[in-house]
DNA sequence: ACACCTTTTACAAAACTTTTACAAGACCCA
DNA sequence: TGGGTCTTGTAAAAGTTTTGTAAAAGGTGT
């Protein structure tokens, strides 16, 4: 079976060997432990892993977790996503991959293992 | 069935033995892997494969890709076909042709034994 | 006021792009 | 066929843009 659980309309749930994310609950565990993740870091990480691997943009997080327009410019998702991965730990570089210029992406656990991150990784259009 | 896959107003993908690209998400793997193109380099290999089998000049692609007018002197093109070729590696002899002073073509790996290219091959109009 | 979370600031580092300078290759024509 | 000229290939440097990071400043709720 797959990471992804899946209802009739909605992800309730993330789970693979480290991660465990119910979205219902809004609680995440790392290796069966709390992490402890603040509101926007839970948001931003949500998010993410509800488009599990695909690219989401800098502009849609920014709309999304923050409600930010195009236009504004500022470093508090970098922060965010810094914050995350300190968090995550040794697993950090295995889920959440830049792409730069474009964005963010979480790679499940178990697709990190056929799609090794390449060193400079692809980039997305504009 | 050849290499294109076509809806009804756009090519969504390339596809052949060895390279993979997928124009809605933007990837392109070569052998299964992640090619790791840069943003230019993707612009670049996009716009000669959406005219696979066809020269592209090198007016067109400065203009596509760069938005350069056809008095800009540059050799950044060259700079991103070699880095393409590169990262094409062992194929990229097959994939990417060098069309003397018109510009570049994208050879499909198919065609590409049907239509070995001559030692010099005729050109096209100024 | 205190603890905690979020955002900004100011650089550093990394990734990417373009230029530069020259080598190598292709074409032309006597 | 060999030299002249134009075009492309290549490596490395220089330049630009984007992301990472630490610390400070700003908020919010209790």
């Amino acid at each position: 079976m797959g990471p992804f659980q899946i209802t009739a309309t909605h992800v309730q749930r993330y789970h693979d060997q480290h991660l465990d994310m119910d979205f219902e609950h809004k609680t995440a565990l790392l290796d069966t432990k709390p992490l402890g993740l603040t509101r926007k870091e839970y948001d931003l990480l949500a998010l993410l892993i509800q488009n599990a691997g695909e690219v989401v943009t800098r502009e849609a997080l920014l709309l999304r977790v923050w409600g930010y327009g195009s236009q504004i410019r500022t470093r508090t998702l970098d922060v965010h996503i810094r914050r995350l991965r300190k968090k995550l730990g040794e697993h950090s570089g295995i889920y959440i991959e830049t792409i730069f210029s474009v964005g963010y992406r979480f790679q499940p656990f178990r697709a990190s293992r056929f799609v090794p991150a390449a060193p400079h990784m692809m980039a997305l259009g504009a």
